[in-house]
DNA sequence: CAGTATCCACAATGATACTG
DNA sequence: CAGTATCATTGTGGATACTG
């Protein structure tokens, strides 16, 4: 691991996945495939735009498969590509550190295990 | 805005760690300690300004310890804390992506063009 | 050397209204 | 249901000048 300046990496991954929402959605779709409302309902502080343009850069980049079905009305339903499930280590490791972080701030040690 | 106030982990991860520089400060300060220029020069890319700003962050997380030396002119000196370490599997795991990530786009097969 | 202090550009996100 | 469109606001980062 000291063969490399892992910088350009490190920062190529943070563009893709830096922002609010993606990888949190990442997490939610690990569950498996979802539709767009199901989304919002796991995210509830997220705005329709957010979701949108998040799900969009994530299928741009090949990690998530949207499809339509032609329902009426139309039914979308958004599933992790196999590029997509190598998030998952990605998830993984940020959703420990972050329970670690909050752990810390306040030294109640117990948390719901749904806010995982 | 609705607040989701108990947060989520990953949320909460990439609040802390999700701008640009400081995953990348992080995996540069896991060889050893550095000085404020040794980073500069690093990381070219970086301003001043972040480069404090961000250092200053993740002091106050807890996750970087700053030492002054009282030369003349003084020496400042970064290193990661013992809860800092704890970066390091995150570091990695966004190197070991951000590589695919890379890996992929040089690969000239079904691709579009860009994500930025 | 290791910062501060301003000021500024632009990206990211949010609120709200509307629609096939 | 799953979006678009528009506008407003906040956040992030950069340029430049100055300093103990």
């Amino acid at each position: 691991m000291k063969d490399n300046r892992s910088g350009c990496s490190v920062e190529e991954a943070m563009r893709l996945l830096g922002g609010r929402w993606r990888l949190l959605l990442a997490s939610y779709l690990l569950d498996g495939p979802k539709r767009f409302n199901a989304l919002r309902r796991d995210i509830p502080a997220i705005s329709q735009r957010m979701l949108t343009i998040d799900l969009r850069a994530l299928e741009e980049a090949g990690l998530v498969k949207r499809t339509v079905f032609p329902t009426v009305p139309v039914t979308v339903e958004y599933e992790l590509t196999v590029d997509g499930r190598r998030l998952e280590p990605v998830v993984e490791v940020m959703k420990q550190f972050g329970l670690w972080v909050k752990s810390r701030q306040s030294d109640d040690s117990v948390w719901p295990a749904n806010l995982a």
